[in-house]
DNA sequence: GCCCAAATTTGGAATTATTCTAATTCGGGT
DNA sequence: ACCCGAATTAGAATAATTCCAAATTTGGGC
């Protein structure tokens, strides 16, 4: 059993053939390793062409099937900035995003220790967060 | 001249001719006047139905003209929920959305008072925020 | 008021990320 | 090896938004 969390190289091989209740296809398996390969965070079509090289016979709409089967098991997060094509994130650990805006690319960040939701917001008591998205964007000081 | 922010029933008439330095034009004010009547979150076709009710020969492309002129202007907010289609919202003040569930209705919700960004998260230093979006799903309790 | 250039509006076409469909293939269990 | 439900696939469909080029409206100068 191996720690997908903060490995470099990930061998898809390596993978389990079920992780969190889902079947590791040949596709899935390759679409997580393609995402956890680096730290970056991809659109569906930049995953779509990383998994081409070593699969070349996979489908745009497999990558997005896999996708959608590997977020909603919680393998990788997928990321949204405003209108733009959903990003996904191979960081498990709680963050959210910044967007450098001169050069388009997003940023992990960590939310300080001990931090609360209900320290921020005014949420009518009662209320369960099932979700929640922090997207910022801006430079990086001149 | 008149206070936009908390204007129950604004008159398209009433708004003076430039607002940050954006011409009113018909259309523009209508598109304003419609958003300003609720206190909801419509989308871009909830505007166009509406503010044809008032003026029939609105054309859709105009609305999302007036839509992102508005919003550049900062007159109206844009809220955006995953892929969903964006949102505009009337409220001004500091908040971000809460989006329930059951209903798919958004809610604004509040800061609290003198939380600050850096005190949530940890920023690299010199970090220049220009846009901040805060989404969250739940519901209601049970 | 009239004229002009610039800005805005308009209908329709184009774009594009994503989802859907229906047919084919795959794979684990027998 | 055979079966059956699940997964994959290519391609079509969808839908929010943007683009385009023509028509209209606007404000400013005369
Ligand atoms: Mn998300
Ligand atoms: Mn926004
Ligand atoms: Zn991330
Ligand atoms: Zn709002």
């Amino acid at each position: 059993m191996i720690s997908l969390e903060q490995q470099k190289n990930p061998n898809p091989e390596d993978f389990p053939s079920e992780l969190q209740g889902l079947r590791m296809t040949k596709q899935r398996r390759e679409v997580l390793a393609v995402i956890l390969a680096e730290r970056d965070h991809p659109t569906a079509n930049d995953v779509f062409s990383r998994a081409q090289d070593r699969m070349s016979t996979i489908s745009l709409a497999t990558v997005y099937n896999c996708l959608e089967a590997l977020v909603s098991h919680k393998l990788v997060r997928q990321v949204n900035f405003e209108r733009e094509s959903s990003r996904y994130c191979p960081n498990l650990s709680d963050h959210c995003h910044f967007q450098d805006e001169e050069s388009g690319k997003i940023h992990d960040v960590v939310f300080k220790e001990g931090v609360k939701l209900e320290d921020l917001l005014e949420l009518p008591q009662g209320t369960e967060i099932s979700h929640l998205e922090i997207s910022l964007k801006g430079n990086f000081g001149k």
